[in-house]
DNA sequence: AAGGTGACTGTCA
DNA sequence: CTGACAGCCACCT
C-alpha cells in the first residue's frame, strides 16, 4: 500500500459524524493535490475491505457525485442519519458541513 | 505488464 | 448559471 493510499484512508477515518469532505480536499491533505480521482478509486476498493465512511466524501460542488442512484440514495440516507441536510438533488451545504483536516502535511501553500 | 477507466477538479466559453 | 475539455494518477483487467 502506498503512503498516499494510507493517508487517504487515515484522513477519511478522521471525518467526524455530521461532517463531509471533498475528494480534492482529501487528495490535498493526503499529499497529492491533483489526485482527487485516486481518492475515489481508493474509496471504492478500500470501502469494500475496510469500513470507511465513504458516504462522508462528496465532490467539490457539494453534491453526491455517485452515478449509481441506489448507492447515491444510500449515501444520502447515511448523511441525513448523521444530521447532514441533503437536498433532494443530493446537494449539501459545504459551508456548514465541510470538515477541515487537522493533520495536513506541511504543504506550504503560498499564494 | 500495459492500457483503460473513473463516486474529480479547475478553467474557459 | 451550464457544458465541454483536459489534466490527473492509482486501481482494475
Amino acid at each position: 500500500m502506498k503512503p498516499f493510499t494510507a493517508n487517504v484512508i487515515a484522513i477519511i477515518k478522521q471525518i467526524p459524524e455530521g461532517r463531509v469532505m471533498t475528494y480534492g480536499q482529501i487528495a490535498r491533505a493526503a499529499g497529492s493535490p491533483r489526485a482527487a480521482r485516486q481518492v475515489v478509486r481508493i474509496l471504492h476498493s478500500m470501502s469494500k475491505k475496510h469500513r470507511l465512511p465513504w458516504h462522508r466524501v462528496i465532490n467539490a460542488k457539494g453534491q453526491v457525485a455517485i452515478k449509481d442512484e441506489v448507492t447515491a440514495m444510500e449515501q444520502k440516507w447515511q448523511l441525513e442519519a448523521e444530521g447532514v441536510e441533503v437536498s433532494q438533488k443530493g446537494e449539501i451545504d459545504l459551508v456548514r458541513y465541510q470538515f477541515h483536516v487537522l493533520s495536513e502535511p506541511d504543504n506550504n501553500i503560498t499564494l
